[in-house]
DNA sequence: TATCAATGTTAAGGAATTGTAAATACCAAA
DNA sequence: TTTGGTATTTACAATTCCTTAACATTGATA
C-alpha cells in the first residue's frame, strides 16, 4: 500500500512541484493551501506524513503542527515544517512544535526524496524508540548546529566538516572528497587531521551520527 | 506539584477562559483584574508565571511587568504579554518591559498551552545560565538604539555595524561582508578596525550581544 | 589468528585570528 | 584655530583553533 503524503503550502507552484515529485515516486498525495484545510484534510485522509510549509496567512506551520499533535486522530503523523534557509531557526526549534523534520526552501527533489523515505523508514521502525523530533539540522547561515533543539556552537573546520556530510545524510564521502570541499585543493594537511576533527564532532555531537566506513570515509546517519 | 498560573486581564470573559483551560490542565490559577491586583496576589501567590494582559485601565501590562521585575519577591517569576495582534509590536519590544513571551489575541488554547508548556520547561532548565531578559531594539530612521527600554546614542558607524548585525540576528555575517555594507566597496580599512567597533559596541551594550565565529565573522545574539 | 593498513586517540606546539589600549588622524562645529 | 567627538592605526597580548606526531586500536584479509 503506498504511503500518503499530504502537501500543505500557500504557493500552488510549490504544490504542484512537490506533488509531481512525490506521485512519481509512488506516494499517493493529497494538498492542502492553508492549516486549517489542512487539519480537515489529514482528519479524513489520515496521511502518514505532512509536508507543511512555514510560513502560511492565517494559521502558520508551527501552530498548525501543534493542533496536529494536540488532536485526536492525526496526532502521530510525522510532520516535516519546510522553511526558507533565511527562517530564523532559533525560535523554531527552541519552540517545540513537536515537527519531526525541517526541510530548507529551496527544495532539492532528490534530497527531500531521501529524506522522506529516511522518515517513513523511521517511522515504520517507529517501536521502542521514544519521541524523536528533528535530531540534529545545521543552519550555515548561522554558523549553527541544533542539536535536539539546544544550538551548538562549532569551530569553523568542524562545522564545514558536518555540513559536508549533512548536505547528503547518509552517503559516504571519501577522504578525498572531504579534504577537497572542506580544506581546498592545494592545501595540503596530514593523515590524521580529518580523523581528530571527527574526533571532535563526535565528542560533541555524541557517538551515533558519524559513521566510519573503512577504507572508503565517513557519513552523517541522521537518526 | 503543579505550577502555578496567575491570569491578570480586566475583562472577565477572557479571565474566565483562560482559567477554564488552564485549570483543566491540572495548572493552579489565581485571577485578578488590573495590575495593582496582579502585584498583590502574585506576592502572596507566588506564581510560577504571569498572563498579563497589555491593555488594562489604571496600570497597563507593561508597567506592572516593570513593577514585577523591580519587586523583590517576585522578579524571577515568567511574565508572558498578551497582546492584540494589531499592536505595534516594535512599540513593545522597544520598551523593555521583561517579558519572557509575547502571545497575541486571538488566544488559541492549544497554541496557548504549548507556548506556556514551552516557557515553563525552560524556565526549569535555566538554572546555571545567566539571566539576562537582553532585550534590544533598534530604530534605523530615528538612529536611536533601544537597550532595556533606555535609549542609547551610537556613532555613524557603531550604529551601522550594530544595524546590520540586526538586520539578521543570529545571522553570521563575515568580514568582508560588513566591510562592504558599512565601509562600502572601495574603501580600505586595516584589519584591527572592525574589531575596535565592535569592542566598543561591547563596552556599549555590555558582552552577550555580539558574538564571534573565529574564521567567519560576528553575529548578533538576541537573548 | 596473525598481519597490516586504516583509523582512533591524545596532548602539545604553533599558526592564525581576534582582543585591547593607546596613539594618531580626521572632521565638523564653534 | 581650537575643540570635542569619532575613526583608524599601531603594536602587542590573548585566545582559539588547527595540525602534527607518536602511539593505540580496529577490522579486513590471507
Amino acid at each position: 500500500m503506498p504511503e500518503k503524503i499530504l502537501i500543505v503550502d500557500d504557493e500552488p507552484d510549490i504544490v504542484n512541484l512537490l506533488d509531481y515529485h512525490l506521485t512519481k515516486e509512488g506516494y499517493m498525495t493529497k494538498t492542502a493551501q492553508n492549516g486549517k484545510e489542512a487539519l480537515d484534510v489529514a482528519k479524513d485522509f489520515q496521511p502518514d506524513l505532512v509536508l507543511l510549509d512555514l510560513m502560511m496567512p492565517e494559521m502558520d506551520g508551527i501552530e498548525t503542527c501543534v493542533e496536529i499533535r494536540e488532536s485526536k486522530e492525526i496526532k502521530d503523523t510525522l510532520v516535516a515544517l519546510l522553511t526558507a534557509r533565511s527562517e530564523d531557526y532559533s525560535q523554531i526549534a527552541g519552540f517545540d512544535s513537536g515537527a519531526d523534520d525541517y526541510i530548507t526552501k529551496p527544495i532539492k527533489p532528490r534530497v527531500l526524496m531521501s529524506r522522506i523515505k529516511a522518515l517513513l523508514r523511521r517511522k515504520a521502525e517507529k517501536n521502542t524508540d521514544s519521541a524523536s523530533t528533528a535530531e540534529l539540522f545545521i543552519d550555515t547561515e548561522k554558523y549553527v548546529v541544533f542539536q535536539k533543539g539546544k544550538e551548538l556552537l562549532l569551530p569553523k573546520k568542524e562545522f564545514e566538516l558536518l555540513a559536508l556530510l549533512f548536505s547528503k545524510p547518509g552517503n559516504v564521502f571519501t577522504r578525498d572528497v572531504i579534504l577537497n570541499k572542506v580544506w581546498g585543493d592545494d592545501i595540503i594537511v596530514g593523515d590524521r587531521t580529518i580523523d581528530v576533527h571527527v574526533r571532535k564532532l563526535r565528542e560533541k555531537l555524541g557517538d551515533g551520527y558519524i559513521k566510519t566506513v573503512k577504507g572508503v570515509g565517513y557519513k552523517l546517519k541522521l537518526n
